[in-house]
DNA sequence: TCGTTTACTTACGGGCGTTAGCTTACGTCT
DNA sequence: AGACGTAAGCTAACGCCCGTAAGTAAACGA
């Protein structure tokens, strides 16, 4: 099922102040081409503007160009993990293994449930422009830096509690363990059936967090 | 520079028995396009044919439709991928240290020299129809099962060696450490800069292949 | 000479991003 | 209450590139 022609009931316009609410539900609509499980070329501008049920050029708006709707998305979804990421640790209680693997599945977990929105994160296609370092080195770059050093936290506590082995350079291994999470993260979006054992994910976050056995 | 127009030198026709060879030229023409560092939307099927020097419809002789042309090449790059680290392997002696760090590194190297080729074979992007399951069941997971046995082999060469902990379940472990390798390869094909310190391969490697210190 | 292979020219229809100019209704202000 | 400025969104249209179909030319080899 690819064409689902949304009945095209008039659309009612914002009030007065309100014109940006349309911003909102132009990303809802992007983020949505995206969960009915087609690739980025799915998003165009035009198919967006269908999707939200406006005229296409009244995006325009509200984004400078296509490229930037995908930015948009990006940006609200680097949000979203950052924050699951601090709630699930906060859930998680002192228990250092618990909020290791707490924070680790939340990761894992919000790629799987929308595994076109990881892509897209990490993917790397929607490429505004050439010259425009202005998210990927700075908005990856404070995703990285929020999400790295949580991570070093955790593996800090680890080192503490005396449940893994310590390390001359903690960050480096954060690095290395979101690496790993990143591949298995990227791979059972891309592919239908993962090959390999169902604790996969144990078996990484274990070995990259050097857990005591 | 995006437009490279090249000068339209009215190609040799090929010989009688010889039209299979336009076909690699077209394959060579898209990875071509590939390695000019743009992304697989510059890869369709005008631009090959403008890139091989012919005129589109030209194409429809070797290829059933665009698609397709992916993925000739994703399988021509997933044969030199398998056999990269065949090589790799077979160059390295008996040490089982040396030769799980060549493979690992061939691997990494491979992906480094060709970004976007690498992007397009595991990025999955190129998938030519919803039902066509014909790569991502069966060459995916040839390459799977060749490249992960290899490493299996080597993770046991080291555990013989007595360099590496043991484990119940090695092909299990080649998985994880593939996932680790991939991870790494995938982020830097995608960003321009790595976050993280310079030996975050050596850690990856040494955590997931179980490395005593 | 002549059939077959090899490749080309022309053309159609469609989706795309984007620009220019218009309509409608809200909320304010007299 | 009614006029009116302006915000919110639309219609129409442009040019571009795409994938693909149909018919055509040229050269190779028998």
């Amino acid at each position: 099922m690819v064409t689902a022609v949304t009945t095209t009931e008039p659309r009612k316009r914002n009030r007065r102040g309100e014109g940006g609410k349309l911003r909102e539900e132009i990303i809802a609509a992007a983020v949505a081409l995206l969960d009915e499980g087609g690739d980025e070329r799915a998003v165009t501008l035009r198919s967006v503007a269908r999707k939200a049920g406006i005229a296409a050029p009244s995006i325009y708006a509200h984004f400078a160009d296509q490229p930037s709707i995908m930015l948009a998305v990006v940006q609200r979804e680097m949000d979203r993990l950052a924050t699951a990421l601090r709630e699930a640790d906060e859930h998680a209680g002192q228990d250092a293994r618990t909020r290791l693997f707490a924070v680790c599945n939340a990761y894992l977990e919000l790629a799987r449930e929308h595994p076109q929105r990881y892509r897209i994160m990490f993917g790397g296609l929607w490429t505004p422009s050439v010259d425009d370092t202005s998210i990927s080195d700075a908005d990856l770059e404070s995703l990285g830096a929020e999400a790295l050093t949580l991570l070093a936290d955790v593996l800090e506590a680890c080192v503490a509690q005396g449940i893994a082995y310590g390390s001359d350079d903690l960050y480096g291994d954060a690095v290395a363990l979101w690496l790993g999470l990143h591949g298995l993260a990227h791979q059972r979006a891309v592919v239908r059936k993962m090959p390999g054992p169902a604790d996969v994910a144990e078996r990484l976050i274990t070995a990259l967090a050097h857990l005591k056995p």
